[in-house]
Order: structure tokens, then sequence, then C-alpha cells
DNA sequence: CTGAAAGCGCTTACAG
DNA sequence: CTGAAAGCGCTTACAG
């Protein structure tokens, strides 16, 4: 903080190259130079030669803050994800990426740790930067953040959670309908007593979601989650695992667990497994998003798949349209998919499970692809706009 | 790409609201304003209270082109990482995103997929946002891309390898000296027909060094390692399984497996399980990276750790300290921790371990460390400056 | 198809 | 401590 009064404006600026040189050097103005690499069309072949060589015998690259400055384009855009600590969020920054870098853009992360205020400093921190679009994981942010969208009517789609009626642009699975459908499985194969282990709800509109479907499912059989089979907390094994010891150790013992996500379900698998518990026979134990390990080591788990790198690439691409004035902001929702595997099965005092109460051709459907997960099935999508009053349609 | 030639020069430019009209509001000059925000100190309280004021009201967010263009500083540092579907570089970006958030920085980041040409692509979209630091996973890019780098003397770090002749500043763990650390390990328990998977070498010096590191150790024992017991394929949990169950199906079994990378042993343990191969009396397999899930499910594996997400932010804090003129760029050695697990021991058939030709006494110290993984123990540095010259010393 | 010139929104040496 | 003004490196409406 001392010596840095070194007389800093030298004269020419950066000493990198400037498009002035790579003009000179080809003997055209500078807004030739700029025309060859943004509406080639505009300029001649001869010239357009010209100038290419030019700017590569110069290795000149642009600057892109006198580009952003002069079109009002950054060609940035900005992702806001909760973690990277975790595989799911970590490949939908990676579908994303892709996109935009195909499409000359550049990424800017920010992680919120699940943090609403965190979440909104980093929106800040790229606005500043002049993001052209953002895409942001869930909707749990302070109100503000979505004034200072709408202020500057700036491109941005919720990821990961899909909601009929959020008031956003949203691509995801509706996380609601997806426990709903978790639920209806493990109580048609028989399941009455069923305990629950969540990560913590606050701040997570996601979780709020899946335990109202969990909820919703089990009202539906009469079935009620009671309040001491409800384990919430910290989002890893080591959580997954002590709250199963709890729940073993109660004197009526539930016949499944229904966890919040994967991470809380292998713990609770591998405790179970310490205890000498059979899994399924003597319980049964889901999870949610089929991280890449859990069909691959034993017991495989029952779970349900979203394609985070399909969000990450239809979020990219987008933003990428609307960016680029096409194309409107609209929701996509993708389907979770029911994997049902080794850790479920109807438990061992039931009676043969009452499947013929449910429908479970769907479910038989989904273990059928489950042989060979990709299958080419592509995510379902339905479609909502959500500025209709826009109507840019192609063909008119 | 019909439609947008709406005038877009409208008076005014951006909609966004500028400084000048901070400066209004505020009834002061320019200058004024900007120094309040940047040399807080060269202001009265007064003014100060005035401008902040001002700038509230009107929700002014500076724009970064602009800043960045008169600065000559853009505040957003760059990271190329081969992917984020891994733990590994996923933490180590989480690290440094955290750091550069705290100093005011934003983050670029950047996939090479392991392809050394995207990196280059990387590097060069990023130079032209105006990076002002780069940090990269690794060695493996053309010559060019150090060429680019050193002709704007942007700082820069290489992270996750370390090599003690490197010509880079680098931060990160001495991948040949760990694997013969692993080869030395196995051997000590008495392995002496030992087998390895690993994945491809091209393009990955780390992968590369590993193999060496392993050779050294068995070279040093006098074990060799034939070519029909290495297998070499992706870096996935398939291969592994694949690559065990070939191993085990030639005539002479080894009583040991050597893995690239946790994700391979995992695989291999999971394949040695199904053949009903009793893990580790008849078969010892080795990891790498400790993966967070490998010490929690059973078998524990054992593989060595480094701290991915302490490289990120050492990354992170020395770039920082370049960007600011301050500090200067060096190379950091860190440790690469063994884990001993339950997928090793002494083969079955060997009578006691030689433990004695060799110092166990390492691995014991590591064995106890085991129990309680976060006890405070910080990664080892070894620095090595390579900018002498610079002798930019705070106390002369 | 090409050029001269204004302007994007800031910072900072210079002068007071 | 404060202001007037030049300038950072581009793009683009305007004129030809």
């Amino acid at each position: 903080m001392a010596d840095d009064k070194v007389a800093r404006r030298a004269r020419g600026g950066t000493g990198r190259t400037r498009l002035a040189e790579v003009a000179q050097l080809a003997q055209v103005s500078t807004a030739t130079v700029s025309r060859v690499f943004n509406t080639p069309t505009k300029v001649s072949a001869e010239v357009q030669a010209r100038v290419r060589e030019a700017a590569a015998a110069l290795h000149w690259i642009p600057n892109a803050a006198g580009r952003a400055l002069a079109s009002r384009r950054s060609h940035i855009a900005g992702v806001i994800i909760p973690t990277l600590d975790n595989e799911i969020f970590a490949r939908q920054v990676s579908g994303m990426q892709a996109i935009f870098a195909e499409n000359g853009f550049t990424l800017l992360i920010g992680c919120s740790n699940y943090d609403p205020a965190e979440g909104l400093a980093q929106v800040q921190a790229m606005l500043a930067q002049g993001i052209e679009v953002l895409a942001m994981v869930g909707e749990n942010y302070p109100p503000q953040t979505f004034d200072l969208l709408r202020q500057r009517s700036l491109p941005y789609v919720l990821t990961y959670g899909y909601r009929h009626d959020s008031p956003h642009p949203c691509i995801g699975f509706d996380n609601r309908a997806a426990f709903r459908q978790l639920a209806d499985y493990v109580l048609s194969l028989g399941h009455r007593r069923i305990a629950a282990i969540f990560q913590p709800m606050d701040a997570n509109d996601r979780v709020a979601a899946r335990l109202d479907g969990l909820r919703d499912g089990l009202a539906a059989a009469g079935v009620t989650l009671r309040a001491a089979d409800l384990h919430i907390g910290p989002s890893n094994m080591d959580f997954g695992a002590e709250s199963l010891r709890r729940i073993m150790a109660g004197k009526t013992r539930p016949t499944a667990i229904i966890c919040g996500n994967d991470n809380l379900a292998l713990g609770a698998v591998g405790a179970a497994l310490d205890l000498g518990i059979a899994i399924p026979h003597d319980l049964s134990i889901t999870g949610f998003d089929d991280l890449a390990i859990v069909s691959r080591i034993a017991p495989r788990l029952t779970t349900m798949r979203v394609d985070n790198l399909e969000i990450g690439r239809l979020a990219g691409e987008m933003l990428i349209g609307a960016a680029g004035g096409r194309g409107m902001l609209h929701s996509i929702e993708l389907r979770a998919d029911l994997c049902m595997r080794a850790t479920t099965s109807p438990p061992r005092s039931a009676a043969r499970a009452p499947a013929a109460a449910r429908d479970s051709d769907n479910a038989n459907d989904h273990q059928a692809r489950n042989q060979q997960p990709h299958a080419g099935i592509r995510p379902q999508r339905v479609q909502h706009d959500l500025q209709e009053d826009k109507k840019q349609r192609r063909t008119p």
C-alpha cells in the first residue's frame, strides 16, 4: 500500500497493442478494423485479408473494456450457484459454460453458499462487471435482487427448481411433484411407517417443496409423517448416518426412510449396514439427485435423476438468445426420473404390496430405462411463455 | 439476425445511471465521486457522506468497462480447469472464488476438457476480457499460452501439480513423489506382484508423473510393472471395474492394484467385491484424491489426500497480491497425505510384511492422523522464489 | 465499401 | 481537499 505511486499514467496506456496500431499497419481506418471483426460482410475480401494479417502479426487481442464501453455489450454472462462442492451444480455450470464459450461469451461464476445476502452481493458485483445475462440456482434471493435485474431489464433465468406459478422464468423440475412421485412409489411398495431425513429448509425453497410433496403423497394415502420421524440437518453423509441411528434406536422402527438427497441417503445406508440392518428387506431408503456414484456402488441407491447438464445447456442457450435480442425467456420443465434400484422393496412384514392400488406402469417404464440410462431419451419439456407480449415469432 | 438494426446509439448510452449523475446530485465533480469510492482518504467526510447518499439514492453501480478502460484494472481474475465434473477441481475453484470475492475480484471460469488447445482458447478469451491474473491447473498448454502471458507480464500460477524444476510458479504437490510414497507403502506391506490402472497420460503431465513415481518405487524394490499389468483408459469407475476384471482373469493374479485416482479405484473395488474377491485380504487396492465419498463407504479406500480447497485459496491470495503489485509469485509445495484405510493389507500369502526394510513410521504417522482428519494440520509449505530479481521486500 | 469523428463511463495527473 | 479536462480502446451513426 505504500509504494505504488509509480507514475501510472504513462503515455500509451496498457502497453498492449491497440486496434489503432493494427489499422496503421494495414493502412486502413480504425472503423474498418473494427468492422472486419464485428461485421465482416461490410468489408471487401481484399481489405479484410490485409487487416487480419496485420492483427495476427501484432498479436492483437481486442480490449474488452473498450469494446464493452463503445458497444454496450460485454459478452459476459453470470451464474450464481449455492456451491461448487456439489456435483449437481458443478454439472449445471459445466453445461452452461460450454454453450457460452461456443457463443463467444465468458462466464462469471459466483457462489452464494446458500446465503441469500451473499447471492445478492454476487449479483451486484456481476452487474458492475456488466454481465449481459444471468442464471441463478433457485429463487431464494432478497427481493431487491430481482428489482435490480428488472430495473436494468437484464435477461435472467432461475435454474434447478421449477414452479408452475413462479413469477420468474425457470428451467428445472418440480421439486414438489418429484417428491410426491417418490412418496407414491414408496407407498405403493406397501410401506406405511415412513421416516424422513432432510436438509435445512430455510433459505431453500426447493427443500421445502420436497417436503411438501412428500407430505402430499403421504396424506393422500392417509399416512402421516410424525414429527419425531423427520430429521433435519446438514446435507451430508454424516448427518444421514447419525439420523439413521437415531431413527432406528426408537421403539417403533419405520420400514422406509425418504431422504432429501443422495448424500443423506448414502450416509443412512452406510449406517444401516453397519448396524446389521438388511437393505432393502428390513429397511428401504431413497435418495434424490442420482449422483454419479450412487448407481455404481452396492447397494445401488433408489433415487431420482434430473439432467443437470441439460439444465445448464438449456439455460445457456436461452440466455444467449435473449442477449442477442432473439428469443424470449420462458420456463422449461424437465422431468425427474425415478431410478428404482436396490435400496427399496416391499417391507418384509407386509403382504404383497398393494400395487394394484397405484399406477405402477410409470415406475416400470423407469426401471426399464434404468438398464440403459443413455437410451437417447430427452427430458420432456413443458414450455410456458412468460413474455407472451413480446411475440417475436420466427414465422409470422 | 434479421431485425436487430434498431437504432442502438440512443442518446445516453446504456440507460444505467452514470457517475456523472451522482456527481450532479451531490453537487461535486466527477473526480470527487470517483475518489469517494477509490481513494476515500482524499475526500472530506462531509463531501463523502453527500456523495454516498446520492449514489445510494440513484442505485448507482459503477460501470466496470469504463472503470477498466480508465484505470487499466479490470478486477477480473481467471481460472482454467480441466472440468468442473470433478470434485477436486471444483473445490479448487471454490476456494479461489471465495478469496477473490473477498478482495473485490470476480472470477472467470474456463474448462479445457483436458484439451490443451481448448485451454489456450480460453486463455485468449480471458485475456481479451482483461483478466489481471490467472490460475490454471497443470502445465499442459501449448507453449504459445505462456508466451502470451509473459508478453503481457500477466501474473499467473499453475495449480495442483508441483514440480521442483518447473519454469512456472506452481502451487500443488509433487505427483511423482506422491506415487513413489504410495508404491513404497504397498511394497512395505509385502506386495511384489502389483498391477496398475491409470487414466490416459497424453496431455496430462500429472498422470505421467504419477506413473513415473510408481515405477521409481517399484524399481527401487526390484519389482517391475509388466506391460500387461498396466491398464490405461478413461478416468471413471466403469473403466476401473472393467480393468479389474481383466486383470483378475489373468493366470497369475497380482496381490495389489495401484490406481491413478479414486474413481478408478472405486470401480475396481466394486468389481472385485462382485467377483467375490476379499478386499483387502485377497487383493489390496489404492486410489488417489481422497474424494469425500471414499472414506465414508465400505470398504474405506486407502488413498492419498491433497487439500484442494487450500490450493485454491493459496493461489487466490498469491494472485491478489501480485495484482496489487505487492508480493511476488512463487511456488508452494503442499504435501499429499497417505490415508491408510481398509482396502490395503499385507498379501494373504505373504509372511509378515518386511516392514523393517522400510521406514514405516511415516505411514504410522499418517494413520494416526487419519483418525481425526481435521486435527488442524496445515499443509507443509516449501517456498521457492521464482522472481528473486524483483526483490520487493517489505523490510529493507 | 470506407473514413473522420464523436462518444461510451470512468480515472487521474495536473493545477489550485 | 476539490475541479476541469484529457484520455483509456474501442464502436458506430453519418457522410460519402
